[in-house]
RNA sequence: GCUCCGGUGGUGGAAUAGGUAGACACGCAGGACUUAAAAUCCUGUGAUCAUUGCGAUCAUGCGGGUUCAAGUCCCGCCCGGAGUACCA
């Protein structure tokens, strides 16, 4: 009898539960590990094939850190708020909380299923009030802190109120909203309100009246990466600018630590690189203009080399200066083009980028160096949310700004002369000189210069005259936090007199209100205001919003330590104990959104002392897509008649997709298919060679393509070990790549062949008491040492393949010898736990497989019996000479002496100390 | 446009420190077993030439370079993917 998973797999899953084998706890006596996935949300479409990818490899590593030694963190939760469970709700009127705990379930069993070692006890849902109240929590302590510049780190918002009512506000060095110089007796005087408007400006959670992404579809507002292109990423609804009243998070506080902290993590280049752009630093200088009226009008560029280039200046249409600024005669063409401006979508002006429209003010500044005056327009290719909303125009080293000059014929005057060019007639031009080096011409003291040289010099000079400074900028905004929707955690906050107070925390978690329905109020207010008694006992209102869906997953991995501690985030010892999470593994869609905001909540968290790191993931794998392999029949057009694949060419067809369920390896099932659908009963088919070929395609997994591969039916045809070492060998972790099932018959044999080695010709449990021969031992060796190498840098499709190799020598040899096969089932068991399971049970041991029941059993010791000696060819490069143990010297010197001119040891040993002698040597060249 | 990552047989992919390119698997072809099929096992499988045997030559997107030695390092192109974008 073959190998039979259908009882062997569910036996050990049901073990492992009862025995909670798997289970972490504080241990002294052994190092920890933390291995995390990223929790999923638990769509009503279940698991595909694609999930458990990342799943499987974080539980081959979790396995693989238990056997050498570990104490292992290996939790699972669910990201449980979010908008499909809501919608659902909106549509049916079931409870979200229903629908929710329905897909959980549904996981849960699709996640069993492939025996991953998950600590269950520690299961989170963003969705518990157990849970929540440590969201609240942290909302609460943002709130109420504010980010200190000298000490870069959050510090109480108290420390701030004192230093207001003893000197005012002009010393402080915080990061803020708005800079708006008080003095002390100034505060005394303010009513509680103003007082609560200024701290807002500090506080590192706010509220304030910002330009937000405003979703009518999805009636909610989005975060900047929620956004993409100018529709929503959830549903690809349009979005448009909108003013509203919202909380915001002032992650921008944190922008420089989250840049440095970026270079101690062991993440892909790739990944830090979406990060560092995001945040994206540039330094350069301020500039101030002063206007023909005496007002100052300030500017960021990075490129102060170019001043004298100036030409003319750019306001953004909401800048604040252009109603003070614009003259009499241009106010109504000024007004005219602002209000047309804002209201543009965000979608149309990013999809008319190439189109210049702007207007002249009728203003002008003084150009701080040459005194020239300077025209002052309006356009909206400046942005207000960067730098100071109003840019120094040098058209002939800016290309936008150049496109600007050439529409409305303003002068061009060249000031850098690029590298191995000549200075030019600036008129003939038909593109700017983006010149990042050259040599600068036309700019009084700076001719001559080098750019780079020249930026240093200006710069000092601008701040010895008190005409700018040198300064950073950062691309980074801060995070919107308030959402117009249901199904998400409630803000601990209420409004006293329009004051917003946050609630004691004694108070948490501030549960979820029921609701009639999940809309809108008609007045249009967010669906808890539906609330009956929405309100704290005093009467006064509770916030209605909700927070967003980054919310639960900032911190997840923090409370993963101590679940179920309702007094502290984490206890102290819990924290001390598992400092961070050592491995995480997830999609690479999440780099600037939960990555980025989970890095400044870490932060945050680590300045007020809750946690000992301040960076939460300290190694990080982006798992691949998987994309879906689609299949299609071809229907002769105005036919019931299908014709295969390969003669589809002789007619007119359309492709149909069809159910890849259907399909085995691109044949169809002619019955099934003629059952799928009615308009498909009496369907007729071209065969060839019998059978039916349908073509294929790669396309996005999607249930509506039919190319939805469910990993449960793949489990149940082939045995979960097979699918979790099918998943690993199809390609390397971090690439994208399509399913395709053909393969998997070849893991499928793999297993089998493993399990006929321990069984004789009849197929009963045969196992030799025998020594192992000197070659079995070498291709033991062989394995051991490269599928670690290989576990270590996660090249897990290549360790896969050593396992097959093994098995396919070692059936060679017929091997079925309990010194073989016992470190081969430990070694396998983080790749095919339950195979292993069995065979180390029919060994005669009846507990998991586990480092601590086989303690005498490392692994690593079992490789030397191969050793590479380095030495040098020519006196040059390095190679290594491979040696085998136990071979006399004499064999040694003959081959090396043949090649005596080119070979010598590196460390200058003499031959004779040698006690290996070569078994090869790779590549010596002569 | 800018930034990052890639490009290896019919296919997925190996090659870990510059050192035998193509491991392993799929597919394909031939064979064994079988009344037959499936399953299983064996053999072959980069290309070209030679195949009576030894083999020989060319091959890692293209063109150069460094080196005794390059898929790997350097320079210049071409192509694909990802991120980002009036960011001053």
């Amino acid at each position: 009898m073959d190998y039979n998973f259908r009882e062997v797999e569910p036996k050990w899953q049901k073990y492992w539960r009862e025995h909670k084998t798997f289970k972490a706890e504080i241990r002294d006596d052994k190092p920890k590990y933390y291995v995390l996935d990223m929790f999923p949300y638990p769509s009503g479409a279940g698991l595909h094939v694609g999930h458990p990818l990342g799943y499987i490899a974080s539980d081959i590593f979790a396995r693989y850190k238990r056997l050498k030694g570990f104490n292992v963190l290996h939790p699972m939760g669910y990201d449980a708020y979010g908008l499909p469970a809501e919608q659902y709700a909106i549509q049916t009127g079931q409870h979200p909380a229903i629908t929710t705990e329905k897909n959980i379930n549904r996981y849960r069993q699709q996640l069993d299923i492939l025996g991953l070692s998950y600590d269950w006890d520690r299961e989170i849902r963003t969705c518990d009030p157990k849970y929540y109240k440590w969201t609240q929590w942290t909302f609460i302590r943002l709130f109420n802190s504010y980010y200190c510049n000298d000490a870069q780190q959050a510090r109480p918002i108290s420390e701030l109120e004192e230093v207001f009512a003893r000197e005012g506000n002009a010393d402080i060095n915080a990061a803020n909203s708005q800079p708006f110089v008080f003095t002390a007796e100034e505060w005394h005087s303010f009513s509680v309100r103003e007082k609560s408007d200024i701290l807002m400006n500090y506080r590192l959670a706010y509220l304030s009246d910002s330009m937000v992404n405003w979703c009518s579809e999805l009636g909610t507002v989005l975060a900047n990466d929620e956004v993409v292109n100018g529709v929503s990423v959830r549903g690809g609804y349009p979005v448009e600018r909108k003013s509203m009243r919202q909380w915001s998070l002032r992650i921008t506080a944190y922008a420089e630590r989250l840049l440095q902290g970026l270079d101690s993590l062991d993440w892909t280049d790739s990944l830090k690189e979406i990060q560092r752009n995001w945040i994206g630093k540039s330094r350069g200088a301020a500039v101030y203009f002063t206007l023909e009226n005496g007002e100052r009008l300030e500017v960021f560029t990075t490129r102060a080399d170019t001043l004298f280039g100036v030409t003319f200046m750019v306001l953004c249409p909401e800048h604040e200066l252009i109603e003070r600024i614009t003259t009499e005669e241009r106010k109504e063409e000024v007004e005219t083009y602002v209000r047309w401006a804002k209201n543009r979508s965000e979608r149309e002006r990013q999809a008319e980028v190439k189109k210049v429209t702007g207007v002249f003010t009728g203003s002008y500044a003084i150009h701080p160096l040459t005194k020239e005056r300077v025209p002052i327009w309006i356009s909206d290719y400046v942005l207000a949310g960067y730098g100071t909303g109003a840019v120094m125009a040098v058209p002939a080293h800016d290309s936008r700004d150049f496109a600007f000059a050439r529409a409305f014929n303003l002068p061009v005057k060249q000031v850098v002369v690029p590298d191995g060019e000549q200075q030019e007639d600036t008129s003939a031009w038909t593109e700017s000189k983006d010149s990042k080096s050259g040599t600068v011409v036309n700019s009084s003291f700076l001719d001559g210069l080098e750019v780079k040289q020249a930026i240093d010099r200006i710069i000092k000079y601008l701040s010895d005259n008190g005409i700018g400074y040198g300064t950073t900028n950062y691309r980074l905004r801060d995070a919107i936090f308030s959402r117009q929707r249901y199904w998400g955690e409630p803000f601990p906050v209420y409004y006293k007199d329009g004051v917003p107070e946050t609630l004691g925390v004694d108070k948490l978690p501030l549960l979820l209100p029921e609701v009639d329905k999940y809309l809108p109020t008609a007045s249009g207010e967010p669906p808890i205001a539906r609330a009956k008694n929405w309100h704290t006992v005093e009467g006064y209102p509770y916030d209605c919003n909700t927070m967003p869906g980054f919310a639960g997953s900032n911190a997840y991995s923090i409370r993963y330590m101590d679940p179920d501690n309702d007094t502290e985030f984490v206890s102290k010892q819990a924290n001390d104990y598992w400092q961070n999470v050592d491995l995480y593994i997830g999609g690479s869609e999440h780099a600037t959104g939960h990555l980025l905001y989970s890095r400044f909540i870490t932060k945050f968290l680590f300045d007020i002392g809750v946690v000992c790191k301040d960076e939460p993931y300290q190694k990080l794998i982006n798992q691949g897509m998987i994309q879906g392999r689609s299949n299609f029949v071809y229907r002769i057009k105005g036919t019931n008649r299908y014709v295969s694949y390969n003669l589809k060419d002789k007619y007119e067809t359309d492709p149909i997709h069809v159910d890849i369920n259907m399909v085995d390896n691109d044949v169809l099932d002619l019955d099934r298919f003629r059952q799928w659908r009615s308009e498909f009963n009496d369907a007729e088919f071209e065969l060839e060679e019998g059978k039916y070929i349908c073509g294929h395609e790669i396309e996005k997994m999607s249930k509506s393509l039919y190319n939805v591969q469910n990993p449960d039916d793949l489990v149940e045809k082939y045995g979960a070990d097979t699918l979790r070492l099918y998943e690993m060998f199809l390609g390397p972790l971090e690439q994208s790549k399509p399913w395709d099932t053909k393969g998997i018959e070849g893991v499928g044999r793999f297993i089998r062949k493993f399990w006929k080695l321990y069984h004789d010709a009849d197929n009963n449990f045969f196992v030799s008491e025998a020594e192992p021969s000197k070659e079995e031992l070498k291709i033991l060796h062989k394995t051991i040492k490269k599928v670690q190498d290989d576990i270590e840098r996660f090249s897990l499709n290549t360790s896969v393949s050593t396992f097959m190799i093994c098995v396919n020598e070692l059936g060679d040899i017929k091997c079925n010898k309990r010194g073989i096969l016992e470190p081969l089932a430990v070694l396998l068991s983080p790749f095919a736990p339950h195979i292993s399971e069995e065979l180390w049970s029919l060994l005669g041991h009846d507990d998991s497989i586990s480092f601590a029941r086989f303690p005498e059993f490392d692994p690593g010791m079992l490789v030397e019996n191969t050793f590479r000696y380095p030495v040098s060819i020519n006196g040059k490069t390095r190679t290594y000479i491979e040696f085998d143990i136990n071979v006399s010297k004499e064999e040694v010197e003959k081959t090396v002496l043949a090649n005596g001119d080119i070979i010598r040891f590196m460390d200058g040993k003499p031959l004779k100390k040698l006690i290996f002698v070569p078994k090869k040597i790779v590549n010596l060249v002569v």
